[in-house]
DNA sequence: CGCTGGTATCAGCGAGCGATGATGTGACAG
DNA sequence: CTGTCACATCATCGCTCGCTGATACCAGCG
């Protein structure tokens, strides 16, 4: 099967903001007042990005009191490494399947 | 630094269409009539999409005649997978790295 | 040269998405 | 119980981006 990445996962890592959250998380574990002084946008603009991320399933929540804390979840960074992985071996065969042009 | 993966390729691999466009390359090098076929697209949404893969850096394109061969550029696959395997690894540590509640 | 076919570019439209403010909920402190 | 704080949800605005049709460009063929 050739790897057809989860767009999901891919479009949730496409927005700047999501991409500086998820690198910031893959340094510690924070919860969402971490965030928003670490980025410098405001709580609710966060809140909407982490539901993105917790939906595309690139992140848990642990609850702490009050406060929530958000973990990456490595495994799927990890498939997503595979996948590109696989994806680049194929595409160096590739270019010697050239189809004949029509 | 924590490899900040580059966020336009991982914006170019957010569009459905471009990512099937990839996973359409990574197995046979192909112009533009081709991805047409393939795809079903317009001609023109194709070579939208096509152009900002060239500009993404993702692609390469080499003439043959009147056609225009696109092909995967394997080193930036692997980069990804690479900084994706980086981030999945400092994930793994981060569990462990909680900043305290405030 | 003129014509045909393969591609790229441009302009315009419409949907989707990110940012923001107001509001709701649940947990702790007093 | 009441207030406060951390966080989520909702509704809305504005802009970006993808799609489409028209058009321009270039290579080969007769």
């Amino acid at each position: 099967m050739l790897t057809s990445v989860d767009p999901d996962v891919i479009r949730a890592l496409g927005d700047p903001l999501r991409l500086k959250i998820v690198t910031l998380l893959a340094r510690e574990t924070l919860c969402t007042t971490h965030l928003v002084e670490e980025t410098g946008a405001k709580q609710t603009n966060l809140s909407n990005h982490m539901k993105v991320l917790r939906e595309a399933g690139l992140v848990e929540t642990e609850p702490c009191g009050r406060f929530i804390y958000y973990r990456l979840k490595p495994e799927v960074l990890a498939g997503l490494s595979e996948q590109f992985a696989d994806l680049a071996a194929s595409a160096r065969t590739a270019a010697e399947n050239k189809r004949a042009c029509p």
